[in-house]
DNA sequence: CGTAACATTGACCCCTCTCAAGTGCCGTGG
DNA sequence: CCACGGCACTTGAGAGGGGTCAATGTTACG
């Protein structure tokens, strides 16, 4: 049980931020849990197409929302960290639209809708908190779109880094300046819409910069303020700021409608 | 008032696609309505920054989303026609992070949050009717999102151009081939990422392929099997499929969790 | 110590960019 | 009715970021 809930950590750390999260709805959360179970690298957690039947947590390791072009090219339109639902949004969509796939060795914990949907019932303030964490997570996606279409390499893999660092502070797992993100320069080429080899010369540019560091799977930057300026890179999309209505009182008895319409967005 | 209800039918439209709206569902989201209000081209609906009191429905006409970078070059990251919400996420998320604006002159009704949510716990189905047009939005931003780093220009047009036609004949707004689609070659450019001179040249190559015309605002699409193949276009993504929740009998009466989180997504 | 997987480098090419000039359309004022 | 200016669209030429192909280092590990 206590196996179950450092798992959960991440989670709470990140929902945390913006509301408070009662004890109480702590437990619901771990109850609503199946046991942890453990992927090796290089599997699929969803495939594009599943209808899954709940949703799963990325407890520890690394994972990617990935979807397959015609001409077999692989792109990675997010990468899942601890903390990180990858399917919530197939309770209502139902079908996949993406592989959720383990670049490393990964931990998930699987939610059944089911048991989903009676913790919210109970708990309208945690639902609301899911749901925030579901359209912060749309808001980082535009976030990328933009960075994408407009920045060149440079700009781009500084955004990537930033965007990676600072969600793992969020859910605790980076020290000062540093955090694990271990994977091939290929995934960042499938990430960033470039080629591998370009990936490799724009990281010597950022290397040669002093900018960042990234050896053995950990990223480590080295000049922050400068990489947060390549890429006009401004954490507030991430919505860290505490949520007024969920951290203190709320009026949101069970079933009453403030934990719906009001808590979702386009 | 009849007027009013002609300005919802996109939306209304829209959401049957997914699920029955019942009368008195169209009902009430008429009383929830403010009366229509009506701007030029060019104006501003709501800005990056600001924290909107309700959500704002476009009911006529064409709005894009826009982020403006450092280097004050414009990005657009989509395109609100009739039926589109250009804001409903701010209940949640509190502060827009992108502003939205006119691109012609557009008639808009403003839904405010308390109206919407006495609405939506009245009617639940209802609610998650908007909050999978919600979670529809962020599938297709992940799509272009696929599609603005990965294809060259000639297939990114194709398939801005087969999304802009499919959403217009899902609000009911379309021909058989054609639609408005009211935009100068600058603003494709700012949508796609690329220069105007190079949407251009695009443009003309697609014309010479005989598969688009566009002129006067209007889009024609002739060779739609063609376009399609170049974009890789599948309209999967736009969950156009009846949702088997929504349409028929459902168990939801309200306040069950059937319309919380197990109608949401990541 | 051989092999496989990943990182790095070099050479050459193409898509898209920028700069810059030119065309066409339309509304306004004379 | 025509001249004019503005705006959008076109076209041309040269430059550059990033792509591809292919070879070479470099680890990690059986």
């Amino acid at each position: 049980m206590n196996r179950k809930s450092d798992l959960l950590a991440p989670l709470f750390r990140k929902l945390s931020v913006r509301g408070n999260v009662a004890m109480e709805e702590r437990r619901a959360l771990l109850d609503a849990a199946s046991e942890p179970k453990e992927l090796p690298a290089g599997r699929a957690i969803v495939r594009e197409g599943d209808r899954p039947s709940g949703a799963t947590l990325v407890a520890h390791g690394l994972a990617a929302r990935v979807n397959v072009l015609g001409n077999g090219g692989r792109t990675i339109t997010a990468f899942h960290i601890a903390g990180d639902f990858v399917d919530l949004h197939s309770s209502l969509l139902e079908m996949m639209d993406h592989t959720a796939e383990t670049l490393t060795r990964v931990v998930i914990v699987h939610f059944p809708h089911s048991a989903l949907r009676r913790m919210t019932e109970k708990y309208p303030k945690l639902a609301r908190l899911l749901w925030l964490s579901t359209l912060i997570d749309s808001a980082v996606d535009r976030r990328r779109l933009i960075v994408s279409g407009r920045m060149p390499a440079l700009n781009h893999m500084a955004h990537l880094f930033m965007e990676h660092l600072s969600r793992a502070r969020l859910v605790g797992t980076a020290d000062r300046d540093s955090c694990d993100f271990p994977v091939k320069q290929a995934d960042l080429a499938d990430a960033m819409g470039i080629s591998a080899v370009h990936v490799n010369r724009t990281l010597q540019d950022l290397r040669a910069r002093n900018m960042v560091e990234w050896q053995n799977g950990r990223l480590r930057v080295l000049d922050e303020a400068g990489l947060r300026h390549l890429a006009e890179f401004d954490d507030t999309f991430l919505h860290l700021e505490r949520d007024q209505r969920s951290s203190a009182h709320v009026g949101g008895k069970p079933g009453s409608l403030f934990h719906t319409l009001d808590e979702i967005g386009s």
